[in-house]
DNA sequence: TGACAGGACGACATAAATGTCGTATCATGC
DNA sequence: GCATGATACGACATTTATGTCGTCCTGTCA
């Protein structure tokens, strides 16, 4: 393999019986020029290698870096297959309004486009009323952090154990549920934070949490 | 497709997410030259062209022409399509294959329709070799847990502190990295699990994760 | 031998790319 | 608000590439 553009881009007008007036001409440059090229003693820039390539038939990449193939391959092998496209399952996808607080009022509220800071997209999501929330505080650290997003299904009924959002006498938090007669307990799970006993009557909605996404 | 040098060149730029300082130093240049590249007031030289597809993953034809894959092996169909419906935003949506083990080989065969599971669709995910990972052990518990799924981003460069899989003599793990000169540290999040240091000459492979996606 | 094509290369002026410095803009985090 | 990082871009000096001459060399062929 020769090691330099100049040799190669030599060894690419030689293959085509080509003098050096005229593949300087297809470059758009003159013989002199070409000639510093084949020495080595300047570098082709951008433009002048692509006309270079065409005109000698040979590949930019082998011009530059002397790996790969000299000449195009004529054939697509056989081990190329085709990747299963969107047409190989059609999931439900879903636009979700992305908030950072849950404002007053009702749930409808929220897909009005002035609440909306942006929109997320996500599969499997069938309650009409779901929504993704950015998450602030860092009551639910290491497992939910400040910055990251919940999707909220308002839709499915919170049981013990669920990650809910819960709005107590207008605050909103984000804490594992534990449901208890009358009274719920929000349970932070970063063990720097105390959980909370609170009446059920105080709760204004208890909303499931049903998928996180960070980004790293 | 991006139909100038410097265009291609920004493209391929962010998607490895480097700044232009980071891009120019690799290609022996200024910034402000980069800049004059992607602006396309230049045309870069022969051998910068040879650095900046190196640096960047892309190759070099393409950076050149536009025509052929922007990316070597995983060669990806048109898997990208835009949401109907929502104009409010126009992100771009990307069908990643679900998997649940990296297998032996090369990145390429990850794609390949017998190895992914599932499909999982997600936002803003650049890397046109990104393919999403369902999580097995707990050492990163509880901020990543057995059964949540991981988006992975090889084209990114890892740095100390990211979140990675990592592939040690043929074992695969996810952990927080830190590079120390020639060593690894490999970091569980799970504080029951002992941090390990690895010689980089043992390790196969270290992928940025970008994304992590659990449900609840 | 002479004529000629293809190539090589030196010298110099011009054109283009690059480096350096300064400043401006914009988004983000504190 | 302020600082910060990333990007943008103008102005100028410096470096590098290119064009345009000219000359020389070396085959080949009539």
């Amino acid at each position: 393999m020769k090691n330099s553009i100049g040799e190669r881009l030599r060894e690419a007008r030689e293959n085509k019986e080509m003098d050096q007036v005229t593949l300087a001409d297809k470059a758009g440059v003159v013989a002199r020029t070409l000639q510093r090229w084949e020495k080595g003693e300047q570098v082709p820039d951008g433009v002048s290698i692509t006309r270079l390539a065409k005109a000698t038939g040979v590949q930019a990449s082998w011009l530059l870096t002397g790996e790969g193939d000299m000449y195009a391959v004529p054939s697509r092998p056989e081990n190329m297959y085709i990747l299963p496209g969107s047409s190989r399952r059609r999931n439900r996808l879903v636009d979700l309004p992305l908030i950072s607080a849950v404002p007053a009022g009702k749930v409808a509220t929220l897909f009005h486009p002035d609440y909306a800071e942006d929109y997320v997209t996500v599969d499997d999501i069938k309650d009409p009323q779901a929504f993704a929330l950015k998450v602030k505080g860092n009551s639910m650290a290491t497992r939910i952090e400040d910055g990251d997003v919940v999707v909220v299904s308002p839709q499915q009924e919170p049981r013990s154990g669920d990650v809910c959002v819960v709005r107590v006498n207008g605050e909103d938090t984000l804490k594992k549920v534990k449901f208890e007669g009358n009274y719920i307990h929000l349970i932070p799970f970063n063990p720097e934070f105390d959980p909370v006993v609170v009446k059920r009557r105080e709760v204004n909605f208890v909303w499931k949490v049903v998928k996180l996404i960070k980004e790293l």
